[in-house]
DNA sequence: AAATTTTAATTAAACGGTTTAGCCCCTCTC
DNA sequence: GAGAGGGGCTAAACCGTTTAATTAAAATTT
């Protein structure tokens, strides 16, 4: 590599001021047509690359945008993920990913990175047990923060997230209706706000079907494919014997069909099934996956437009917005008269 | 917030020079012990946050790391993104991600804002296309690039990938040993290396073996569960009808497999089919996927610690490094005389 | 033609750290 | 008691940009 290139570099070849060529190379109206394009001929001759941490040590603005969530490689997030980086991608930001696996200690440190760097802004599913003082980190500092997917009590971030509760009683009155009487919950836990929510939607559709509520009937566990999976075993040895299981996720659901498709049963004719979130993947598992549509796209899309638009100044309103979730009725689902 | 603490801040406050405490957080022995503790004590107690981008302005030692890929959600990439994320964290460097998606500008653009924000080093998998000035652009401007999962001719990068030629022929030579004599190979591309060497894999089993090799047998197509559910119709509809499939990778082995079954027949009975990667997943796909294990987390693995090693200085041999792929055997793959 | 405005370029001071030569002072050696 | 040696700290240059203030020259107005 040759020596490296500056804007003095530039400038002292063409025998004028850093100033002119720094005002040239951003389009300023303040240099003339002529001297900007014999500038930026130059640059491009001579291999310019442009120094941000210079820049932004001036301007203090470092076109740095973070997202942390607990796991990049869950489709779930992957979803909205994708989202924000296409809504991110048209304005100029570079955006620095990371998985935090729910530990607050690796939430923090991200944060705290972050702001080393300048972020100008951060996206964050906040880690479960997330203190307080933890939260308020970033903004504490001058940098804004915004919450997906899941939300912190007596924290009034802005917040994109889908209505669990209210989905996840879509699809337990789905399965009331096709006439199941024993529905199991898989998958899940009540230490984050979603968990408790999607429980309570369970819980009230329930209720309000004048169905009993037995405890014994929910089987928490890893949100993965792999825990709906090792679930299929304790949810088939069930004294009770349900005949449907309302999932935590698609993952979920999916690992458990596949569990119980290893004992021999038919899911969707022996076992309805339902997921949750409507991956793309929902559509192509065997069976076509009835499930609830949580709006991933639309989340990621609005937080980051939130965001973007934080930046620039204008004060969009703080607190929580519920993307209304929709049924998707497949396959994996159907009326309990079908069972052998 | 309140006023921006600085090193000057801390300087001040303690009557000492800013060169003193610089020094001391970062623990010189030039600095006496009970100095330095008394200044990380005033650092915490005033919540002072490092500047990076002014550090390394002067140091032009950023700390970050960029990663470019073709798809974070695929699970392949996802499996060598989490090694190579275990590695770095451990050394202090912050990473960034990015999918080129196979674009050639999405891709140079990425690696130009790395340039820009000092990025210490690369690591790419080069979408499909890349020119070799796009590969030399990082390392011309001083940036170590490590390649992993794809190698590119004519480029003698430090290069990390399976050895996908003996990778596929293991795969080809188990359903040879089957009794099976009609082998499809299902999805992928002739405009990678690895398209390339994996074809030539099955091409190099078949002839050993003795057998013709039918181009109709050949499917290419996404390397996607969804391209593999799709392909499963043109499979299922080839006059030479095929008794088994060799896939490109998990996920089209699995896409394929749900075709099959939404076909009403049953994988690893009737059709056997082989998977690639050995991804997590395979393990409770059902039926239970026989698949080649790649190495994804030991390319990740090397790649990261190559290129750790090249920042400190030790030069690595350049060329390419492949890992030599293992059979794993499950219950998508059974003797031709199985067939009903 | 003088006064004023506009245009084009320059100067110099930030931004927040790192680094190194050198200073001061104290202790040790002979 | 002079010189050597070393511990502890600081001054000041430096990293590559941006930008407010300023100057110089050209164009316009009166």
């Amino acid at each position: 590599m040759a020596q490296k290139i500056k804007l003095s570099t530039i400038a002292e070849t063409l025998g004028i001021s850093t100033a002119t060529v720094s005002l040239a190379l951003r389009d300023s109206p303040l240099v003339a047509t002529t001297t900007r394009d014999r500038i930026k001929e130059q640059a491009r001759a001579l291999g310019y690359i442009y120094n941000r941490r210079a820049a932004s040590l001036r301007t203090s603005r470092s076109g740095i945008i973070g997202v942390v969530v607990h796991d990049i490689m869950n489709p779930f997030y992957g979803e909205i993920l994708k989202a924000i980086e296409s809504e991110l991608d048209r304005s100029q930001h570079t955006f620095i990913l990371s998985n935090h696996y729910d530990s607050v200690e690796k939430q923090r440190s991200f944060v705290e990175t972050l702001l080393q760097l300048g972020g100008d802004g951060v996206i964050m599913s906040p880690a479960i047990g997330t203190p307080i003082e933890d939260m308020k980190l970033a903004e504490d500092n001058g940098m804004p923060a915004i919450l997906v997917a899941r939300s912190m009590e007596g924290v009034d971030m802005p917040t994109y997230r889908g209505d669990d509760s209210y989905g996840i009683s879509l699809a337990t009155n789905h399965l009331i209706s096709l006439g199941h009487r024993t529905i199991a919950m898989i998958g899940g836990t009540d230490q984050t706000s979603t968990g408790r929510d999607r429980y309570q939607g369970y819980v009230n559709a329930l209720r309000k079907a004048g169905m009993e509520v037995d405890p014994d009937l929910r089987i928490p566990g890893p949100r993965s494919k792999q825990g709906g999976f090792e679930a299929a075993v304790h949810f088939l040895s069930l004294p009770q014997k349900p005949t449907a299981a309302v999932c935590w996720n698609d993952l979920v659901a999916i690992g458990l069909m596949n569990g119980i498709a290893r004992a021999g049963l038919v899911p969707g004719r022996d076992i309805s099934v339902t997921g949750y979130d409507d991956l793309e993947e929902a559509a192509i598992a065997t069976p076509a996956l009835t499930t609830v549509w949580n709006g991933q796209a639309e989340v990621g899309r609005l937080a980051a437009r939130a965001l973007l638009d934080k930046l620039i100044g204008s004060h969009e309103p703080d607190g929580i917005h519920l993307i209304k979730p929709e049924m998707r009725i497949r396959q994996s689902t159907g009326p309990i008269s079908n069972r052998l």
